[in-house]
DNA sequence: GGTTTCGTATGATTCGAATCATAAAGGGCG
DNA sequence: CGCCCTTTATGATTCGAATCATACGAAACC
């Protein structure tokens, strides 16, 4: 799985490199040169206000790509990839990548399809913050979850803290903190040694 | 100008259907058959809450296309189409468009870069609806349309009533008003019989 | 031309999430 | 183990946008 093998990868100047957590993949400002996608570990890409406050605009697993909108625009990142697990990942410079995508037509075609899940996901989100409640947000990422995430024995543990939810969704830590706990008591999830399960 | 040129359109079972202003082009849950794009006109993209209020995914002028990722997902459309002024609307069947993006790699990687255009708004939007405040909304807002609809004489007149504004960064219409007329004291935009200009 | 409808405008009030403050429970590590 | 730092937890207070109410100008319609 993946959306590119790695053994098609290395024909097009590919090369996988080591991220340590917490750090970033690239920065907010930078020309954009490289196609990127996560083999091993997770990503977040985030945009931060003048204040300090960060937006996660999405979190990438292995075998998801990410950051590839400034490739196809010609502009600067708008945004920062930080690593938040040790992670390795794939890069192939933006011209050879392009001549992949033009002789691989199938690969083309789910990247694409990576690109519309990515918008899927953003407009999701998007209605969400600006018309929904705290708990029905909440809701919504996690039925996301419930259907991204692979679920082990009937159950699903959110990998997140409280802290990453609410920069996911717009809300302050108490506010999340609040409101998972009123969903614990409805009964709506199940809380495991702080561990969030689906 | 425009993603796919009529005279290639045509090549690949494409046909201009027109629609009204007010009526839908496709509706949320529908299965989704075709590409679309906007030739004359133009057309927005809404999501809408159980208590009926609506957010405005994006609006599209001539030449965007819209829609697409419902066909690469192979999902029901999650949202409706509809447009806001009488329009003229391009479509072209799904396996036609595929084979068409097939057989036109040029093509193909402007296409991406409308996804990718797409899904840079997104990001700006929201960020913005999950931490800044309605006047700073407003204001990326109209930095956008600064960069993206056409300028006559130097200034630029909104072509969205407050409603609407509001719809596409989720405040409500009262609160972008206040905020209007606050920046309209403060000289950041001017107002010429209700129509807003920067 | 008069009436209806839509968009803009403004004031008063409510309400809920952010903010501020503080504490307790884990988790990693020398 | 005991210490430190992160994460979770909870209460009190503030504050700003949503809500509610109402009015008025302008465009659309018969």
């Amino acid at each position: 799985m993946g959306l590119i093998p790695k053994s098609i990868a290395l024909k097009y100047s590919g090369q996988v490199i080591r991220v340590r957590k917490g750090d970033s993949v690239f920065r907010e400002g930078e020309p954009a040169l490289f196609f990127y996608q996560v083999e091993e570990g997770s990503v977040k890409m985030v945009t931060s206000s003048e204040d300090g406050r960060e937006f996660i605009q999405g979190v990438f697993h292995a075998g998801e790509s990410f950051g590839e909108p400034p490739l196809f625009c010609h502009i600067d990142y708008p945004a920062t990839a930080i690593a938040i697990t040790d992670s390795h990942v794939l890069k192939i410079p933006k011209d050879r990548f392009f001549q992949l995508l033009q002789e691989n037509f199938a690969i083309h075609l789910r990247f694409d399809e990576g690109l519309c899940q990515s918008l899927r996901y953003k407009n999701m989100i998007l209605s969400e913050v600006s018309f929904h409640t705290p708990e029905h947000r909440l809701q919504t990422l996690f039925r996301h979850l419930r259907e991204t995430l692979p679920k082990k024995q009937g159950h699903i543990e959110v990998p997140f803290t409280r802290q990453v939810i609410a920069d996911m969704i717009g809300l302050r830590v108490e506010t999340v903190i609040r409101s998972i706990k009123k969903m614990e008591s409805e009964g709506k999830l199940t809380l495991k040694g702080g561990k969030i399960r689906l």
